[in-house]
DNA sequence: CTGGGGAGGGGGCCC
DNA sequence: GGGGCCCCCTCCCCA
């Protein structure tokens, strides 16, 4: 997963376990609108050109501005007033419009992107009295990947959850969305993001929790490949990806059965392993 | 069936 | 307290 391309300064205090793997470059900048990062998005027209026979790329439809230096979109904004419409450059929120270069928006507007469909739902989800939501309720991710977001969801809800709380003598927050309980209202907020999904991809429009979650993204659009082997010529647009290719060039892997003591590079491998009936035992 | 790559989710730590 | 960054993990797909 695209976790740590952001480059940062190591501080004294944390060690990088990899970085004498990376060759990783400098992307960041700031956001003009809400001050996140921007990462410049080279299409691959100049990394990874489509032929006539390929199938149609994100990267074939942004052509059209290939050659721009693209601002990463970041609807927190756009959300804040959102709708369907937040993904619809034409009609987004002017406040995130903004954060878009005018050949830019013009661009984006020429896409002719495919409207997302209406959803028959509402905002916020109907709860049972059990808490459980209904049936035909779309998932959070889902919820707010067609802009379904609680533009106006009530922001004492999750206070008064709070009052409700069974943990009497904490403090205690609670997802409005999930009945997930937090300690710190940080801590919720962040987990809320999971719900709202405010970081839009401005190439293809899916839509994500966090804007370094986006930018790893992004890579799949630019072909990105910052995360280099040190022991073959593969690269990895993603660091945790590398992580798990290092392990396949190690002898003895990270994951071990218990029962026959052979190793795997993943813990889904020993799972799909100890599951399929197929280890031999000591 | 197994190994591995690609992509993404989520919580915690630190500044 | 917020955001950036890190690590761990999962799922899907393909060879």
């Amino acid at each position: 997963m695209p976790r740590s391309f952001l480059v940062k300064t190591h501080s004294s205090h944390r060690v990088p376990n990899y970085g004498q793997l990376e060759t990783q470059r400098d992307i960041s900048g700031a956001c003009s609108a809400c001050g996140g990062p921007v990462v410049p998005l080279i299409f691959p027209d100049k990394v990874a050109p489509s032929s006539p026979g390929d199938p149609p790329q994100p990267w074939d439809h942004a052509s059209v501005i290939a050659h721009t230096s693209l601002p990463l979109l970041c609807n927190e904004e756009a959300l804040g007033a959102s709708g369907p419409e937040a993904l619809d450059v034409s009609r987004a929120d002017p406040r995130a419009s903004r954060a878009l270069s005018a050949p830019l928006r013009d661009s984006l507007n020429h896409l002719n992107l495919p409207p997302l469909p209406a959803l028959p739902m509402r905002w916020p989800p109907l709860l049972g009295t059990d808490g459980a939501q209904t049936p035909g309720r779309l998932l959070g991710a889902e919820r707010a990947l067609h802009g379904h977001r609680p533009a106006h969801a009530p922001a004492g809800l999750a206070r008064r959850r709070q009052l409700r709380c069974p943990l009497q003598a904490q403090r205690c927050f609670t997802c409005q969305f999930c009945d997930k309980e937090y300690g710190s209202l940080g801590a919720l907020k962040m987990h809320i993001r999971t719900h709202t999904l405010p970081c839009l991809c401005a190439v293809c429009g899916k839509a994500f929790s966090r804007p370094w979650l986006l930018q790893g993204h992004l890579r799949t659009h630019t072909g990105e490949k910052p995360y280099a082997c040190p022991h073959c010529s593969r690269a990895f647009a993603d660091r945790s990806n590398l992580r798990a290719h290092l392990q396949t060039h190690s002898e003895t892997k990270k994951y071990q059965c218990k029962r026959c003591a052979k190793t795997f590079s993943r813990m889904a491998l020993l799972a799909r392993h100890e599951e399929s009936g197929g280890c031999p035992g000591p």
